[in-house]
DNA sequence: ACCTGAACACCGTTCAAGT
DNA sequence: ACCTGAACACCGTTCAAGT
């Protein structure tokens, strides 16, 4: 799997070629296809295996200093990512997994985990007066979660992968949009 | 081209085989690449031929009904797209245009374009005390557009495009970033 | 000038043979 | 039980030959 994130970092998941990984982990395909059903499957095993490494940072962060604050800084990690040249890797996970459930469905499970802890975040901050009460933790996450993904995209997208400049345009948003009104 | 989107549709853009388009398109795959250098070619003309059909529609709507309103029109109209199946296409996009300059350059003068008309609704409704002043413009159109394609292919991902329930979870961020304060 | 389609180079996957 | 790597099926691209 280090073989395979190693090669989708270098060329990207479709230039990369089976050879290429097999070559790097140095294994022969029959081997590499007895862990792995299919290229796919290495990309779906790789998603999975990333997310909610730091959901527990995030965690400790958002009762330590806050909700916004622990958002922008789970934000600058995930930026990184894109500034790293991980855009279009990150592009072809989407493309994968809305088009084959079968690499979704563990994607899927993996992101539901980070998205019940970011919304026990979301109620405790709710308490604390730091978040609109009226806003729906769920969702309020998921538009969260969407933003980061679009932003970091977007800006792939347009070549200006400024960590700092994204986690600013984030950090307004998230503000304004959970400040709690009158 | 008509032929391209028709495959995309179907099965994507990875999975379209380039025989498979010259079947639909009715012409030999010599008379094909005397149109378009390259498979990644025929998704860059596709992608910057849809972009900014909605403009005009939207500006209008803007001066009619408000920004907010004409936005979550325009809304509708894209994830309209991921309910219809084009979710992975969308993220296709994102990872060729990302990984390959060609592909993005022609992009992102189709994106500017929307981005400056989008931009002067802004400013417009600024001026009539719709959206807070001190946000700047051109930053606020990048964040929307950003939380647009987030949303859109994370309800793709999570299997609930529900296009209502997208344009309403879009409408709860967009008046909250953007109401005006005091 | 433009088109055809066989040919080429390449890649994901399999499976008979080996250890 | 597990691995090897040649073989297979397939696909993007080219280019000599045709109109």
């Amino acid at each position: 799997m280090d073989a395979a994130i190693a090669c989708f970092r270098r060329r990207g998941f479709h230039q990369s070629t089976m050879a290429e990984i097999c070559a790097e982990a140095s294994v022969s395909a029959g081997a590499l296809y007895r862990y792995f059903s299919s290229k796919a499957d290495i990309i779906g095993a790789i998603a999975e295996d990333k997310r909610g490494e730091s959901d527990q940072a995030f965690l400790r962060a958002a009762e330590e200093q806050g909700f916004v604050p622990a958002m922008c800084l789970a934000a600058r990690g995930f930026f990184d990512k894109f500034a790293d040249g991980d855009g279009a890797l990150i592009a072809d996970i989407f493309s994968e997994a809305i088009r084959d459930d079968a690499v979704a469905a563990p994607l899927r499970a993996a992101d539901d985990q980070s998205v019940k802890i970011f919304m026990r975040a979301v109620t405790a901050a709710q308490k604390r007066g730091e978040i609109e009460t009226t806003l729906d933790p769920e969702t309020v996450t998921d538009t969260l979660f969407a933003a980061l993904e679009g932003i970091g995209l977007r800006r792939a997208f347009r070549r200006d992968i400024n960590t700092e400049a994204a986690v600013s345009q984030f950090r307004a948003l998230a503000e304004r949009y959970l400040e709690p009104r009158k």
